[in-house]
RNA sequence: GGCUGGGUGGCAGAGUGGUUAUGCCGCGGUCUGCAACACCGUUUACGCCGGUUCAAUUCCGACCCCAGCCUCCA
C-alpha cells in the first residue's frame, strides 16, 4: 500500500506520516468560537478534517480525535481593550453567554452531523478547563515568560528565538498597531495569556485567578487542553489558514516555552473557501450557512462533494453554480451505485490507485478522478459496486444509504400520467405531450422508461 | 509597508519539462413517437515579459493581479 504522506505547515513540504506511537493518532483540530452559526467555508475546514481522520483510519490507524469549543475569550476589534465576542453575542441573541455557548455549540455538531462527519472522540470547552489554563499560565510565569499590564498577563514572545517560525513571520515588518492598539504590551507579537475584567463592567463569564479576577486569553485553551488530552507532543494539529501566523504561532510558542516541544509533529491547514474573491468572514455577520443552502434546494452532502472537488490546501471559489455542478455529479454516482444491485468483488486495481491520492496529501480531487474512471469502466456492475463502497469509507458521502425519492405525487398528476398513458398507447402524441405539459405544471416530470412512466420533482 | 500563498479551457478544479486529469455546462451521436434519463464521442487552457533547455503551462528572474496574516477569524 502506498506510504501515508501529508504536508506539514512547519516544515513546509509533504513527507511521510508516522505516528508517535505506532498505530494510535493523536489529532487536535480548532474547533469554533460559540457566539454564532458556524458558516459554509469554516464547514470546508471540518469537512477536510472528516477526510484526514477517515484516511488515518483507513491506513489502519486508531485515531484520538479531539475537537475544542471555545466558548470564551475573543476579543472584538476596534479599542485595545477590546469586548469578548461572547458578550457581545449575547446582547445580539438575548442569550446568557452560557446559553448562547450551547445553543450555537449545538448548532455546530448538528452541521457536522449532517455532512456525515464522524464524530470527535473527545470535545472540549474552554470554560471547562480553566484550571487547567491557569495551571499552564503559572509554570509560564515560573519560567519566566510572563509580564503584567494593566489588563492582564502577557506572553513576552522575545524570549524565544525562534518565535514564528511556523509561519515565517518577519518581525521587522509587522506592522505593530497598524488595526489594533498595542496597550501594554512589550512587542508586537506578545499575546495575551490571561485577561483582567473591567473594573466598571460585570462579565458574565470570568473566574478568580492568581492575578485577578478575569478571563483566559485565547491560545492558552489550545496548548492547555490538548496537554491534557493528547499530551506535550502529539501527531496532528490542524485548523484553518489564517491560525497559521497568530493562534498557532502563540500555541507554539506556549508549548515551547513550558514543554520544550513544538506541540504537534505534523501542522495541517485548511484553505478558505472564497465567495466573491474575499474570505467568508463571521464576523461580518452575513453570511451563507449550511441551511442556506439547503434553503437554495441542495442537500448538505452536494456541499461535503463540492468540497472534496478541490484539494484542501487551495482556496477555493464558491458559487451556487459551481456548488450546482457538484450537485448533478453526486447525483449521478448516487443513480449509479445504486442501479448496480449488490456488491461483488472489490476492485484491488482501482482501489490501489484511489489509495495511493488519498495517502498522497489528500488529493481528493484525484481520488474522485478515479471513482468516476472506475464508475465509466467495464468491470461488472457488483464489482463496481463493492467498489466504490469501499472507497466511501474515505470519501464519507453515505453511498449506501442512498435511495431514490420515492416520490408521492398528488392523486391529479397521477391521474394525468394514467391519462397521459392511454393517450400514448392510442399513439395520440399530441394529447400525450400536452398532458406532460400539464403534469410540468404541477412541478414533476414524467419520464418514460422500460418499467412505466417515472414521476420525479 | 512586510511576510505567506496563489494566478490553468464557459464554470469548478487536478497535474506535468515532451504523450496535456476529473466533474459540470456546451456541441455531435446512440436510445426515444418526441423528450427525459442513460451511454458514446467532442471543442476551448495554462496572467504578462524575459531567461535556461532540443523542448516550458511545468524550472529561474522581473512585472501585473488576487487571497490570507500583521485585531477576533476555518
Amino acid at each position: 500500500m502506498t506510504p501515508l504522506r501529508l504536508f506539514d505547515t512547519y516544515e513546509r513540504k509533504v513527507r511521510e506520516f508516522k505516528p508517535i506511537n505506532p498505530g494510535k493518532v493523536g489529532l487536535y483540530a480548532c474547533g469554533p468560537t460559540v457566539y454564532n452559526y458556524a458558516h459554509i467555508g469554516n464547514l470546508r475546514t471540518y469537512i477536510f478534517e472528516d477526510i484526514l481522520r477517515r484516511v488515518l483510519e483507513f491506513n489502519g490507524l486508531e485515531v484520538n480525535h479531539v475537537v475544542n469549543i471555545t466558548d470564551v475569550g475573543h476579543l472584538t476589534s476596534d479599542a485595545d481593550t477590546g469586548e469578548d465576542k461572547m458578550e457581545v453575542g449575547t446582547r445580539r441573541t438575548g442569550m446568557s453567554a452560557w446559553e448562547m455557548a450551547e445553543f450555537y455549540g449545538d448548532a455546530f455538531k448538528s452541521d457536522l452531523k449532517h455532512l456525515n462527519a464522524l464524530e470527535p472522540v473527545t470535545w472540549c470547552k474552554a470554560t471547562d478547563h480553566i484550571d487547567e489554563q491557569i495551571a499552564f499560565v503559572q509554570d509560564l510565569e515560573k519560567k519566566g515568560y510572563t509580564y503584567r499590564t494593566d489588563d492582564g498577563i502577557y506572553f513576552n514572545s522575545q524570549k524565544l528565538n525562534n518565535y514564528g517560525y511556523l509561519a515565517r513571520l518577519d518581525i521587522d515588518g509587522l506592522q505593530g498597531g497598524a488595526r489594533v492598539e498595542q496597550g501594554g504590551r512589550m512587542h508586537v507579537t506578545d499575546f495575551a495569556l490571561w485577561k483582567f475584567s473591567n473594573t466598571d463592567e460585570k462579565r458574565q463569564m470570568e473566574w478568580d485567578s492568581p492575578w485577578g479576577v478575569g478571563f483566559p486569553g485565547w491560545h492558552i485553551e489550545c496548548s492547555a487542553m490538548s496537554a491534557k488530552y493528547l499530551g506535550d507532543f502529539f501527531d496532528i494539529h490542524c485548523g484553518g489558514e489564517d491560525h497559521i501566523p497568530i493562534h498557532h504561532t502563540n500555541e507554539i510558542a506556549q508549548t515551547e516555552a513550558s514543554r520544550g516541544t513544538r506541540l504537534a509533529n505534523f501542522w495541517m491547514h485548511g484553505y478558505f473557501l472564497q465567495l466573491n474573491n474575499a474570505k467568508m468572514a463571521k464576523s461580518k455577520g452575513d453570511f451563507i450557512r449550511l441551511e442556506t443552502l439547503v434553503d437554495e434546494g441542495f442537500s448538505t452532502q452536494d456541499y461535503r462533494y463540492y468540497c472534496l472537488t478541490a484539494h484542501y490546501r487551495t482556496q477555493m471559489s464558491f458559487s451556487l453554480e459551481s456548488l450546482d455542478a457538484g450537485r448533478t455529479a453526486l447525483a449521478r454516482m448516487l443513480q449509479a451505485t445504486y442501479s448496480w444491485g449488490e456488491p461483488g468483488e472489490i476492485s484491488e486495481e482501482y482501489l490501489q490507485r484511489f489509495v495511493s491520492y488519498i495517502n498522497d496529501d489528500l488529493n481528493m480531487p484525484r481520488a474522485l478522478a478515479v471513482v468516476w474512471e472506475m464508475i465509466r469502466s467495464d468491470l461488472t456492475s457488483e464489482n463496481k459496486k463493492a467498489t466504490i463502497l469501499k472507497m466511501d469509507e474515505v470519501l464519507g458521502l453515505d453511498i449506501s444509504g442512498w435511495r431514490p425519492d420515492a416520490t408521492e405525487a398528488p392523486p391529479e398528476v397521477l391521474s394525468l400520467m394514467h391519462e397521459r398513458e392511454v393517450a400514448r398507447r392510442d399513439k395520440d402524441w399530441k394529447r400525450a405531450d400536452e398532458l406532460r405539459d400539464m403534469i410540468a405544471g404541477h412541478g414533476y416530470v414524467v419520464e418514460d422508461t422500460a418499467e412505466g412512466p417515472k414521476l420525479s420533482r
